[in-house]
DNA sequence: AGTGTTACTATCAAACTGATACTAACAATA
DNA sequence: TATTGTTAGTATCAGTTTGATAGTAACACT
C-alpha cells in the first residue's frame, strides 16, 4: 500500500494504519493484551505461519508497540511485551470488538467483564469535552493548509 | 488470511476484522464518513488503483457497510452510501485516529471539531456501565465453552 | 464528429502470503 | 550417550493479492 508516505499524511487514521493496519497485527495486539508474550503462544493462538508471525512481531517491535525482552539466557529466548503505545491500543481493540458484537454477534462470543463488578464491559466512544457519544453531534473536519 | 472461518470465531474483534480488516477498507469508510460517495471521489482521494477500489467497494457493500444507489439513469451511474452498520463504524475510526494523534502526531494533522462548540473532539473509550476509561480497571476475558 | 465525464474492466508484472520443512540451542529422559 | 522434546525462529517456494496502466461503456456537451 506504500506506507512510507503515510508518515507525513495529515490524517491520524492513515498514520495509525501505517503502523497496524492489517488483521494479523491487530490480532497479535489483542493476544498480547490477553497476556500472551511468546512466539509459540501467538503462533498456536492465531494459527499463523511462522514466517508471517516473525515479520509482524518485528514490525510491531520496530514501530514501538511491542518490545522484545530476553527471558532466558541459556537457552537464549525472547518474549514480546506491550509498550505504553501498545497498551494504549486497547481502546481501538474494544471499539472494533463492540462493532463486531453488534453486527456480527450471532452464536457464542468471548466476553470481557469488569473484574470487580463482574458486569460486561460495554465500550462506547465519547468526546471527552462534550461528553457526547461520537457520532451523535455534528462535526467539522479541518484540513491543515499546505506548505 | 482465510476469513471464511472467522464468521464462527468467538472473538468479536476477529469477526470485525473479517469484514474490514485491511487499510483500504478502513480508509474508504473514513472517506465515506467525510461525505464522499462516488467511485472517482474515492479514487482521487485515496490514490487507489481502480481494480482495488472496485474490489473493496464490492466487499464493503456485500458486508452491509455500504449500499449502492443509482443516482442517474441516463447515463447509468451509482454511488455508495453508508448504511447504519457503516455509520456505526465511526467510533472505530475515531479511536484509531486518537491513537495516531497521540503516537504519530508530529507535524500538521487533520482535526475534527464539534460543529457547535468548535472544540477539538477528543475521543476516549469508556465502559458505559462503570463509566471508567477502557484499560483503567482490571478485566477478565470469558471464553464461551465449546460445543 | 470530437471531447469530456464517470464508473468501471482487462491485463499482467511485482510483491506479499502462507504452507511446509528445516535449523539452532539447548533441557530432559532413557 | 543417544534420543526425544521445547522454543524461536529461518529457508524455500507455489499460490494469491496488489497495483500500475491501458482500455471500455454509456452517455452529455459543443
Amino acid at each position: 500500500m506504500d506506507y512510507e508516505n503515510n508518515c507525513d499524511n495529515p490524517c491520524p487514521i492513515a498514520r495509525s494504519l501505517a503502523v497496524a493496519g492489517d488483521a494479523w497485527s491487530i490480532l497479535i495486539l489483542r493476544d498480547a493484551h490477553a497476556g500472551l508474550t511468546r512466539f509459540d503462544q501467538f503462533r498456536k493462538s492465531l494459527n499463523i505461519a511462522p514466517t508471517m508471525l516473525t515479520r509482524r512481531l518485528a514490525a510491531l517491535t520496530e514501530e514501538g508497540l511491542l518490545e522484545k525482552r530476553r527471558y532466558s539466557e541459556h537457552p537464549p529466548r525472547e518474549e514480546y511485551l506491550l509498550t505504553a503505545a501498545g497498551r494504549d491500543f486497547l481502546p481501538v481493540l474494544f471499539m472494533i470488538g463492540a462493532w463486531g458484537r453488534q453486527y456480527r454477534g450471532e452464536g457464542k462470543l468471548v466476553r470481557f467483564v469488569d473484574a470487580e463488578t463482574g458486569t460486561d464491559i460495554k465500550a462506547v466512544a465519547v468526546d471527552e469535552v462534550t461528553g457526547a457519544k461520537i457520532g451523535t453531534r455534528p462535526m467539522r473536519i479541518i484540513t491543515p493548509d499546505e506548505s
